[in-house]
DNA sequence: CGCAAACCTTGACCATAGTCATGGATTCGT
DNA sequence: ACGAATCCATGACTATGGTCAAGGTTTGCG
């Protein structure tokens, strides 16, 4: 197979990690790989499930569009993250839209190869649902910042995501164009752009896709603050 | 046992109706059963989870509060539901808090019981999984709500909720207080007042806790619309 | 019954974010 | 290297919803 590298990045996925020893090395060999182009959609809303998806390389968002047309962002993953676990145990259907939005390159699980070995070994239904429950936690954890923080705070908790130190400056890379930024934080393109131009009086300068953090303990302050006093301190 | 009236509620909620015939006599005698006051906590964030939870009867919330104070309403159960599935199961820590709204009675499902069941019984693995999918599903659907409409439709949608009929008229009854469904729906108490107020032009009128739905398809209508237009039709 | 507390509505005002329009910058294909 | 297209920032304006304050209504308790 041509996959080596391509599995072995799979194997570092949360996922993959969680499953039973034994049974990696089944799924993996009949596990398929597939490129996607930027804008190419992975499956669509109410499809039926026939796999979980791994992302080996490039964003994938999942999505929903409401009746009126806007789209909401439900998640962006990259390397190593996987998406569609429960739906395709249980064979239902997607409640969410997957598209590539940089050309991608995806590892789908069959469902059918994971329903089987489920039933010799049930470890595999407790990684999925370990999986599950992260996506759920996510979930709340944007409900949560949806309901209770202004758009610059939530624009604020991003760019913490991405810095993996805890005080002290810091530099990171906005991970995809700012279009899909606005939309997975719950705002227009306009709105994240004057979020931005908030936060320079948090100590964040942004040039291109490069964020400067002057001091990442300071920005962590200002998400938790009370909007009202986020908004004195300007 | 002085429950059995309760355990014939329990039998009747989705989750235990998706269990395996032959262990639900098992999971309904070591289930215990307490009653809340109103204002009392089921749970609290971040404790470990030691039991699955069925409310039999009154309304019990689940919501975190954000650093900042904030409270945000993740869903709000009666009679049937049950929470907290995936968490007993793994063995981790609530990701939100749980409190009755009203006095609650509430059948617990002790997670030792259950692990050790679910080890003859993949089956019970999937039913959890199937509930927990139901609890991701419901937050993408209020992820959307929250992304893609306004005020006053999330309010309509609310309401289309509570009626089970399709078109027509209809008469509900709002299930708790407007500080509470305001929550639910991610406004103050306020907004809420002034959506019922926007939704006359929709044909709904609002008496106490009683909502009079002039035909359930023209509201069905308002919440598909663009807010732009919904608002040009008032 | 009567008072107090809780709940709800309303008004005035303001902060936040969406819309529309414009212009600058960057990227990409030829 | 040129031009087109995309992406992004900004300004002006508007709508939505939060905040604060006041007043009405309902509920429950003594």
């Amino acid at each position: 197979m041509a996959h080596e590298h391509y599995k072995a990045i799979a194997r570092n996925s949360l996922l993959i990690r969680s499953l039973p020893e034994q049974h990696i090395e089944t799924l993996l060999s009949h596990a398929n790989f597939r490129h996607y182009e930027r804008g190419e959609n992975v499956f669509l809303q109410d499809e039926e499930a026939t796999a979980i998806h791994v992302v080996i390389d490039g964003w994938v968002k999942l999505f929903r569009v409401a009746p009126n047309g806007a789209e909401a962002v439900v998640s962006v993953f990259t390397r190593g993250g996987s998406f569609g676990e429960a739906v395709a145990l249980r064979g239902t259907n997607y409640p969410v839209s997957a598209e590539a939005v940089t050309a991608a390159e995806v590892m789908h699980i069959p469902s059918s190869l994971l329903i089987s070995l489920m039933k010799e070994d049930p470890q595999i239904g407790l990684s999925i649902l370990a999986s599950t429950f992260m996506h759920l936690h996510s979930l709340v954890e944007q409900l949560e910042q949806l309901k209770a923080q202004t758009g610059a705070q939530r624009v604020a908790e991003f760019l913490l995501t991405l810095c993996q130190c805890d005080c002290g400056p810091s530099e990171v890379i906005l991970p995809y164009d700012k279009v899909l930024i606005a939309g997975r934080l719950g705002m227009k393109p306009e709105s994240l752009s004057r979020a931005f131009a908030r936060l320079k009086t948090a100590g964040v300068k942004i040039k291109k896709n490069h964020a400067a953090i002057e001091d990442v303990r300071r920005l962590r302050e200002y998400t938790e603050d009370d909007p009202a006093d986020a908004w004195s301190k300007a």
